[in-house]
DNA sequence: AATTTGTGCAACCGCCACCTG
DNA sequence: GCAGGTGGCGGTTGCACAAAT
């Protein structure tokens, strides 16, 4: 909230944008003694100043121990791109058949990568054909796609916390 | 070195469907 | 049948960081 926002005074305060350390820990300690329920419940008596929706997507897109995240491989790729042209933006369908990935990252990585891609080809397809470069999907592509391994590191860098330190914490309780 | 522009991703928003009382 | 609460989904936004100028 970069605002100061006038709010009721007998409405509870509720916290947005990223999250905190402290709040990942919280949630997680709070799902791993009582499990998942009502999320609303849940994020109240967890004692976050959160909302019920955004303790859920926090949970489901992030802190999941079976989550995964970055570094799509080849496979990925291409089942991304089959099953989008199946059913199009059905990201939770198609995230269902890719194990660990959610549907927020897959919707993020067809946006970023994958559509940005399509359309300049588009492009490309008004151009003369001596302009025309590789269509955009053959073997030699699926390679240049997937992500390189310093731009995950890269992204990965900015989480000074991974979820694996998160975990070795839980453990140790 | 400073500034501008582009990119990737986490998180929010709004809508809809479902459930329960 | 209706209203309120909740979950799930897809679209969009805001921000941090990288790359380009």
């Amino acid at each position: 909230m970069t605002k100061m926002e006038k709010r009721p005074c007998n409405e509870p305060e509720v916290r947005k944008g990223p999250w905190t350390m402290e709040e990942d820990l919280i949630l997680i300690n709070y799902i791993a003694n009582h499990g998942e329920g009502v999320w609303n419940s849940l994020a109240r008596s967890a004692g976050l100043k959160r909302t019920g929706k955004s303790c859920r997507l926090r949970w489901l897109n992030y802190l999941r121990p079976d989550v995964r995240r970055g570094n799509i491989t080849a496979e990925e790729h291409l089942l991304i791109i089959e099953m989008h042209a199946k059913w199009g933006n059905r990201w939770s369908k198609i995230a269902k058949h890719l194990s660990g990935r959610t549907d927020n990252e897959i919707k993020n990585y067809w946006r970023t990568r994958i559509h940005k891609h399509i359309k300049q080809s588009e492009n490309f397809a008004t151009l003369p054909l001596s302009n025309f470069e590789e269509p955009v999907f053959t073997n030699q592509v699926h390679s240049s796609y997937v992500p390189a391994d310093n731009a995950l590191s890269q992204s990965n860098d900015h989480n000074i916390w991974g979820m694996e330190d998160f975990w070795s914490m839980q453990l140790l309780h």
